[in-house]
DNA sequence: GGTTATACATTCATCGTTGTATGTATGTAA
DNA sequence: TTACATACATACAACGATGAATGTATAACC
């Protein structure tokens, strides 16, 4: 076939993304062939190897596209110092949750990056993005929980750095289960009331921040 | 080879399980070859097949030896009807995050299920077992919680399904955590304090347990 | 003590996948 | 208009893995 221009070449890359994500999802990434993936996108092994260097890359930039909401959302949070950081966390947490519970393409690349691929040295850059990406949501959370702290707003036998690796572990917790069994778990109610309660268990209640000061 | 006594045969059989943990630990389950498994283990492929039906018999061999500890004490718990349903929820889960911490082919093991291994069709049992486990402990612990609910134990914003949801995720969050980056997250301080905090704030009455034992 | 089932080793046939090399027609810039 | 870069398609070479079939020597059993 003959040459197409930038636009159709960008949407033919998106496609082979779309494709890959269907295919992966299905029969796993080692499992699924860059044919089926190129015919799944309605083009050849050609293109994708155009497009992308190998498998991993492809699935890399799979993984690129649906950065965690989380993630900036803290950046501004911590950004504004603002007067209420455990309000504020619950809400991003929350928030997190109801989109991705609605939002079906994550669910199903977040699947992929879950279930349905092995983390071994090709993979590689693909390990550290994502350390680096929780690594900093740990910290940004850990840096509010620590100035709920100074605020007095933080059950004292919380230390801001446990709410905050507690915080990421349980919403890990609660959408890995969801991936596993969808139907069982809803993530935006029954997870979502555990992170309500679990917020509020964060939050100092002032008759037994006095108890426990003396 | 000439065919060995039975006390032998089993002694390969879980010499090639041993070896099945190491080779899928280093290259991920799909790109493990069983001839490089048969190697590792001493033997040739024939021994394998022999033991074991195909790879995803093998892995599911490899999941079965570590059962979680998790799962029997807790049936053990729910069937004693204690009066201190919640202490000894955290001690089990304390305890659970500390033997995790220590042996090595558990952690092995684990890291395999978790992030060496793609669930598809033919993991189906394995998915199904896992599942199940999971949801059982899920279960028996909203029980113990429901029980401490109406021991007035439970603090009330949690309600026992809350409760019970919550700390599976919070568990699994943290060893999946720890599964990532072993050196960042010590299982038995960081994750065990965060269990510690995570069931005070469980817990009814606020000026009892911040000044009591711990 | 002979037979049979066992516990493997060896061999074989087949198939899928990967990376790359090459072909080719067209958009694009000079 | 030419000339080159682009966006693919096609073709090729090579390997590795799987499952099953077959071989075989010995332990276990009667």
């Amino acid at each position: 076939m003959a040459r197409r221009t930038k636009d159709e070449a960008e949407k033919t890359r998106s496609a082979i993304i779309d494709a890959a994500e269907k295919v992966f999802f299905a029969h796993g990434v080692t499992r699924s062939s860059l044919e089926l993936v190129a015919k799944e996108a309605g083009v050849t092994r050609g293109a994708v190897y155009w497009h992308f260097k190998n498998k991993p890359a492809l699935l890399h930039a799979m993984a690129q596209r649906i950065i965690l909401p989380h993630e900036d959302m803290l950046e501004k949070l911590a950004a504004q110092m603002s007067q209420t950081p455990i309000d504020d966390l619950r809400s991003v947490c929350i928030h997190t949750l109801k989109t991705m519970a609605k939002d079906k393409r994550r669910r199903h690349v977040l699947t992929i990056l879950f279930m349905r691929c092995e983390y071994i040295e090709e993979m590689f850059d693909i390990i550290k993005r994502q350390n680096a990406s929780k690594n900093r949501i740990v910290s940004l959370a850990e840096k509010l929980f620590s100035r709920a702290k100074d605020l007095k707003m933080l059950a004292p036998f919380w230390t801001p750095r446990q709410a905050a690796v507690a915080m990421e572990a349980l919403i890990i917790g609660l959408i890995l289960g969801w991936l596993e069994q969808p139907k069982r778990t809803n993530l935006a109610t029954v997870g979502a009331s555990c992170v309500e309660a679990f917020f509020i268990s964060l939050k100092a209640e002032p008759s037994s921040y006095v108890l426990s000061e003396s």
